[in-house]
DNA sequence: CGGTTCCTTTTGGTATTACCAATTTTCTTG
DNA sequence: CAAGAAAATTGGTAATACCAAAAGGAACCG
C-alpha cells in the first residue's frame, strides 16, 4: 500500500515529494481537497504527525492551503495565471542561471584549486547516485553548482547564484514544473556535469562556460518538455527564440 | 510562559515567525545550533510536535538545516535584510557586476526596442548632467544600468542586477569607497556609457558585452585608485590579477 | 414547504507519551 | 594518552487523546 518504505532520512520529505508529484501529475485539480490527514496516514502507512509535517512543507511552499476543520486544498498549478507582477517563471530563472553561471564557471576555471576540484568531482558522483534513486532529491545538484560559484572566490557572485537557485522554491509554479521535469528527464545530466568538471580541471574558461551553458540549456529544454499548457507554449517559443538569438550572437 | 499569544490560528506559524525574527536579530549566528526541540517546547510553552512543525517550516524555507541526532543549525539570514554585503567588498561587487551585466547587455542587445533605446539615451544625458554637478547623485547611473537589465525581458536577471547594485549601500566601507572613486574620476564615464548605447543601438551583443565590461573595468580601476589602506592593497593586486586572468581567457 | 436552529460528524490543531536511531559526549580500559 | 565502549543527547516516528472549527444533516418552527 505504501510506496515509501525505508526512506533514508526524514519520512515527511518522502511523503511531501510523493504528494508534490501527485499534484504535478494533476491527480488533484486546482481547488480540490486532499484526503484527510488520517486517510493519508493509512494510505501511506505513516503516522498522522508525519502526514502533518508533509502537509506543512507543501503549505510553506505555497502549493496547498489548509483550512481549519475543512481540509487541505490545491492552490495553483503551473500556467494557470500570469500575474503581471514579480512572478518570475522557471524559464527566466534558468535563463538567468545560464548567463550567470556560465560566466561563473569561466571565472572559476581560472581560480579553482585542486581541493575544490576534488570536492566537485565527488559531487558529480553524488548526483549520479541521486538520479538512480527515483526518490532522490537534488541536494547534490545544488551543492555542485554552489561549489563552482564558490570557486570564483567572489562572495557577491556566490550570493547571487545561490539566490537564483533558491528562488525556484518560492514560486509554486516553478517548483512544480521543475519537479515534473526532474522526474521526466533523468538521463544525460551526469555527462553534462562531467563535461563541466573536465573543463574546470583543464582550467579552460571558454570550455567551462560552454559546458555550463550547455547543461543549463538542457535544463531549459526539459522544462519546455514538461510544459503542456497552451499559454506557456507561447512563452516557450519566445524563450526558445530569445535563447537562440543570444547563442548565435555569442558563438 | 509564552511570548506567543495573539495568533488564533496555527501555533507553529507563530513559533516559526518568532524564530525567524530571532534569526534576523542575530541571536543565533550563522552555523550556530538552535536549542533542542524539547528545550524550545518548554521555552515557548508549546508541545514538541508544534516545535517540530515550526522547525520544518524554517527548514523548507532554507533558513536552517536539520542534522539527525545533532540539531538544527542556522544556514543563512532571512531574505531581504540578510547582510551578505558584510563580507562582500566593493571589488567583489563590481567584479560580479562586470560578469553579470556584461552578459545582460549582450542579451539586451538582441531584445531591446527603440523605445527602450531612446529612454536609455536620455539617461546617458542625465548622467552627464549629474557628473557636472559636484553634488550630483548617481540616480541616473542606477537607472541606466537597470534599464539595460530590464531590456533583457527577464525578471530574474533584473532582480539579480538590481540586488547587486543596492548591495553596495549595505556596506559603509563599500559606499564610502564608491563615493571617493566617484568624486575622483568623473571624466570618461560619459564616453563609456555612450559606447554601451552605441552597441545596443547596433544590436551587437558582442560589442555590448565588451563595452559594459570596459565600463565596469574602469569602475574597478577607480576603486583601486581610491584605495589607500595597505590591507586593501593586497586585495587590490589579487583582484587585478584575477580580472586579468579572466579577461585574457575570454578575449 | 421553506428556513432556521441545533446537534452530530468530520477535519484540522495541539498535547502527551513512548520508543527508536543517529550522533555526540563521557568514561572506561588497554 | 589513545582507542573503544557505554551513556546521554537529539532528532524521527508512532500512537493516542482531546479540543475547536467547519460541514452536513436532522429536527424544529414559521
Amino acid at each position: 500500500m505504501s510506496d515509501i518504505e525505508k526512506g533514508p532520512d526524514r519520512l515527511y520529505q518522502d511523503l511531501a515529494r510523493n504528494l508534490t508529484e501527485e499534484l504535478a501529475s494533476g491527480a488533484y485539480p486546482v481547488g480540490a481537497r486532499l484526503p484527510a490527514e488520517r486517510e493519508l496516514a493509512v494510505k501511506y502507512g505513516v503516522s498522522r504527525p508525519t502526514v502533518r509535517e508533509a502537509i506543512i512543507a507543501l503549505e510553506v511552499q505555497g502549493l496547498i492551503e489548509v483550512r481549519i476543520g475543512s481540509g487541505a486544498y490545491v492552490r495553483r498549478l503551473p500556467g494557470s495565471e500570469d500575474l503581471p507582477g514579480f512572478n518570475v517563471s522557471a524559464f527566466e530563472l534558468t535563463e538567468a542561471r545560464l548567463l550567470f553561471e556560465g560566466e561563473a564557471a569561466a571565472l572559476a576555471a581560472t581560480q579553482i584549486t585542486d581541493e575544490e576540484l576534488a570536492e566537485i568531482e565527488g559531487l558529480v558522483e553524488a548526483i549520479a547516485r541521486e538520479n538512480n534513486d527515483p526518490r532522490g532529491s537534488e541536494k547534490a545538484d545544488r551543492a555542485f553548482h554552489l561549489a563552482i560559484a564558490k570557486a570564483t572566490r567572489n562572495g557577491a557572485i556566490f550570493d547571487a547564484i545561490e539566490r537564483l537557485w533558491d528562488l525556484r522554491s518560492t514560486s509554486p509554479e516553478a517548483a512544480l514544473l521543475h519537479e515534473k521535469a526532474r522526474t521526466a528527464n533523468i538521463k544525460p545530466v551526469v555527462d553534462e556535469h562531467s563535461a563541466i568538471v573536465e573543463a574546470l580541471r583543464a582550467r579552460d574558461p571558454v570550455a567551462a562556460r560552454l559546458a555550463m551553458r550547455g547543461h543549463l540549456s538542457q535544463v531549459i529544454d526539459s522544462l519546455l518538455f514538461a510544459t503542456e499548457e497552451r499559454q506557456i507554449q507561447e512563452a516557450r517559443r519566445a524563450a526558445q527564440a530569445k535563447r537562440d538569438r543570444y547563442a548565435r550572437a555569442t558563438a
